[in-house]
DNA sequence: AAATAGTCTGCAAGCGTTTGCGGGAAAATT
DNA sequence: AATTTTCCCGCAAACGCTTGCAGACTATTT
């Protein structure tokens, strides 16, 4: 409990100096004669002095720390993104706390809550999939703390955020499938409430409509990323008169799912239904057959996302910028049909 | 920046009080008259006062958070046993402190110096990759400070621990595949300096010779966890005079990379070659074939490591601690081969 | 040699809490 | 009515650090 550590009144002590001349020479600003700092250096390094961040954030009223906030970890996108914002953080002088929501709505309230107690500076957040009031969102930007959103963001709030243009994205997918032979496209989309789900159910359907297929609300079905749900819903979809035969996923973790509920209907992929997702997860590669995905640019997403944040942090009072950041579609296996009708 | 947080001292001021009877009627100390306690969390719900964890933590010199360690947040294990962690330190009032080593042995001592700096309670830490020396951790025991290890742990130190019993489990994954048929058995080990990569050797060592299999070393090759060194690692071992016909591999990880390797070399799994490897990740499910694994008790893991060190955290000098969690084989695809010769 | 300019260091207040101790007023006991 | 007890509350120090200001001392200028 009592770490007897050793603070910079001890070195004073030891010296016969004031806490203040350790301070300054711990911290080399220059009005201290090099002599005198050497020897606290010295007793320092004897004393195994290490700074108390608490007394020092306090002291400088600031903390140099940001909190991160993401719905799952267990997400391969979201534990990804944290090496960009962490790299981009460090260097920048910054810490980061990471905190997860569990894709609740409440404990999202109570991490941001927490990580405000914590004094961070600002946030760097990912909606979870249960929120659907923003109040707690818009207090932080009233309150003028800088909060970057990405990914998983809403619509009208007065806040930074780094996306992708979900609706082109999803427009390309689908298209992709339409020109590997696809007639009956559904759709596997994410819980209703998710901005981005929307937006690619948007592209989704302008891929159709340009291509002259007709666009259907029952082929688009939402999963709630569960496992089970997912494959209910995936039987669900080829359970359909006109059963599709493509299907464009909200998420890779989506597809392995569907995929795996596919292939226990006996259907083919790509043969009898083409799969396309998001997010390009390393794991496309090892499915049979190697799963086509859209991916997005983890780290540079990360690291935009510090740098809008540290941007507000040393200028007040700024203007919500946001940066779309471009996708890509890497196509393998699951949708290409050489043999087209 | 300065956000014009409301403060103690504020309600003070406003309710002609002291902030001794403020802070003590915000925490419900029985010494207050009900009234003013009432118009003290009145105003205090009127100001949206937020108690300062930093100048709250450095007055009662505890934090009440514990620091996590784990090489990365993309491994499966290390994300999940998040949650285990986080839901037993939220019960006893903890908070946890997330970080990643990023597999680095420089960046394990450097986080763990950092949550020192923040004044954590306590460790709990699985250990880098790269990490083959030991004193970071020794002088936190030294220095009294409760730690707990988990999975990657090390022997001869003194401090708690929360581990499977590797050896065992290798051994029975290893048994299953010679039950299985194989008769030439590789494995696809971890990085040499880590503890349980080497158990599980051992494990899959004694199967060997217990069921009169010749053991040779040069059938124990050394993945570092990367995609491209596992393929590699995985073709110099089925270019051996007798390749193998079964495959035990350190982690789900690696084993996808190797069961992509072996199937661009069109090797049919599991006729040609049995793999058998350890985590069960959810993903195991979704391959081609289906991959056995060996299942730990991830959640179970992470409850009991707090377990242990809130042990420690509220008895002094504590003899450590070790618990031994049960695995499960999880028998798939990828090592049935009804067929056996 | 006196005045001016630098250097270096200490004092004390402050960051936002908690807490031991003491004291005044009200209530209970003689 | 005088004393003791109880109930509330404030004072001030503490947690470990930073920082504006001022002061002592040496070095430079005239």
């Amino acid at each position: 409990m009592k770490t007897n550590t050793s603070t910079i009144k001890e070195i004073a002590y030891q010296l016969g100096l004031s806490t203040s001349t350790v301070s300054r020479a711990l911290r080399g600003l220059s009005q201290i004669k090099p002599e005198t700092r050497a020897a606290v250096v010295r007793v320092a390094e004897e004393l195994d002095y290490q700074p108390n961040m608490l007394a020092k954030s306090l002291a400088k009223s600031h903390t140099k720390t940001i909190g991160l906030i993401v719905p799952s970890l267990n997400y391969y996108f979201f534990s990804s993104i944290i090496n960009g914002i962490e790299e981009a953080a460090l260097q920048a002088g910054y810490s980061v706390m990471i905190c997860q929501t569990g894709e609740s709505y409440l404990r999202e309230v109570s991490q941001i809550q927490n990580l405000l107690n914590s004094k961070v500076e600002g946030f760097i957040i990912s909606l979870s999939r249960d929120t659907s009031q923003y109040e707690h969102i818009e207090r932080l930007v009233r309150k003028k703390i800088p909060v970057v959103l990405f990914d998983r963001y809403i619509e009208g709030l007065e806040a930074s955020k780094v996306i992708v243009d979900n609706q082109l994205a999803a427009f390309q997918a689908t298209e992709h499938l339409i020109e590997n032979g696809c007639k009956r496209l559904g759709f596997l989309a994410g819980p209703p409430n998710l901005l981005i789900s929307n937006q690619r159910v948007e592209g989704f359907k302008a891929a159709l409509q340009q291509h002259q297929l007709p666009f259907q609300k029952r082929y688009v079905l939402h999963s709630d990323f569960s496992q089970e749900n997912t494959m209910m819903q995936t039987f669900n979809l080829m359970n359909l008169p006109d059963a599709p035969d493509g299907l464009l996923v909200m998420s890779d973790r989506i597809a392995f799912a569907a995929m795996h509920a596919l292939k226990q209907r006996g259907l083919r992929i790509p043969a009898d239904v083409a799969v396309v997702s998001f997010n390009n997860e390393p794991t496309c590669d090892y499915l049979t057959p190697s799963l086509t995905s859209v991916s997005q640019p983890i780290q540079d997403m990360g690291r935009e996302a510090v740098r809008l944040l540290l941007k507000q942090l040393d200028t007040d009072n700024l203007l919500p910028e946001t940066t779309i950041l471009p996708t890509q579609l890497v196509v393998r296996g699951s949708s290409i049909r050489s043999e087209v009708g």
